[in-house]
DNA sequence: GTAAGAACTTGTACTCGGTCCAGGTTTGGG
DNA sequence: CCCAAACCTGGACCGAGTACAAGTTCTTAC
């Protein structure tokens, strides 16, 4: 890795604690870009060729844990029902992404103009899950591979919404496995 | 219904349909609120006051739509399964919404900007819809409710998502039935 | 070791969405 | 007919995001 790369990550990592250090004292609609890249020494710029946009520094991945994601991804067993692998692939998620997402979870509550971009960084993982899930289930149509898909997204974020971030994080871990077995046996059978 | 809401309901729809001809011809990311203000003869101020924002204008309801809605949510029979109803409901939007439901469709695919906000805009429909679930299932918990309703959004965005607007309607009612169906049967017991 | 060139940073200027407000106009009720 | 409330408007303002040209720093090939 020669020392353009060392920096770069260095400049990320540094921009990325800044920002979440600036939010979480302030909040995050009283934290402009410029707080954020005036604080970590670097121009507005510079941030955003670094970030897409400002929701991104909140929720984009440290390549180090998209690395372990990728991996993750790679030794999946291939020997247990597709939804339990998936419901393994999401526990192992959320506990790689155990030291950010309390304050996540935080920030989400506080203000409501990130709750939408909480969306769209689920998305972040979505074409390779759906490539993962094609490998997996080579006989299943596009329909159906998304619907899993979606499901899938549908309880986490229900587990993430349903979650308070000062209960231990054990209890998130729970509700995301108990969230996603609810809703692999269908919301039809379990209701009257 | 007096002169002044008469007017009201005018200049909203005035300026939706304006936005919607315009948007229609040269792209969403193509027109500015100015540019629909002004060919609405109207100011952007005003055209804030109808609209929360830009995006609103393209997924906001009309208000006999929203009176329509509720209609339906009322009348809704007691007699059937709960996802059976949910699937009526969601049966019986997507035909309130036939008019313009392929122009965004079509929106969404030429524009990614509006994807993040089209996931905001099921959310209008969900206040309501999770009273309606938590009054129908009155023995259920928060965080069922909340996967049962984030189950039947995902099996919606799912069928939106799938549908091509240049099908027949009738395609996409399909879809929508099915992806219920599917999802209301839950992923796990349809996968190897 | 150095020179050419790629990659990165920076300031500036711009567009556009969204908010705020003060003042003018319209409408409805009494 | 008149007053108060509701409404519309223009203008000023903020912050996110983009484009770009000029400067700086690293890489690489010689």
């Amino acid at each position: 890795m020669g020392l353009r790369e060392r920096k770069k990550l260095a400049a990320w990592r540094t921009i990325r604690s800044t920002a979440l250090r600036l939010i979480n004292e302030r909040g995050f609609d009283a934290v402009s870009v410029e707080d954020i890249a005036a604080e970590a020494g670097v121009s507005r710029t510079t941030f955003f060729s670094y970030f897409a946009s400002k929701e991104a520094v909140v929720f984009d991945l440290d390549p180090d844990e998209v690395r372990q994601w990728r991996d993750a991804l790679e030794n999946c067993r291939t020997d247990t029902p597709v939804w339990e692998a998936l419901t393994d692939l999401a526990l192992n998620l959320a506990r790689l992404l155990a030291d950010r997402l309390p304050l996540q979870k935080r920030l989400l509550e506080q203000s409501p103009g990130l709750c939408r971009s909480a969306r769209g960084a689920c998305d972040g993982f979505e074409p390779e899950l759906r490539e993962w899930l094609g490998r997996r289930c080579p006989d299943a149509d596009d329909v159906r591979i998304s619907l899993i898909l979606n499901t899938a997204m549908a309880a986490i974020t229900t587990a993430v919404d349903a979650w308070d971030p000062d209960q231990p994080y054990e209890r998130f871990l729970e509700l995301v496995s108990d969230c996603l077995r609810w809703a692999g046996a269908g919301p039809a059978r379990a209701t009257s």
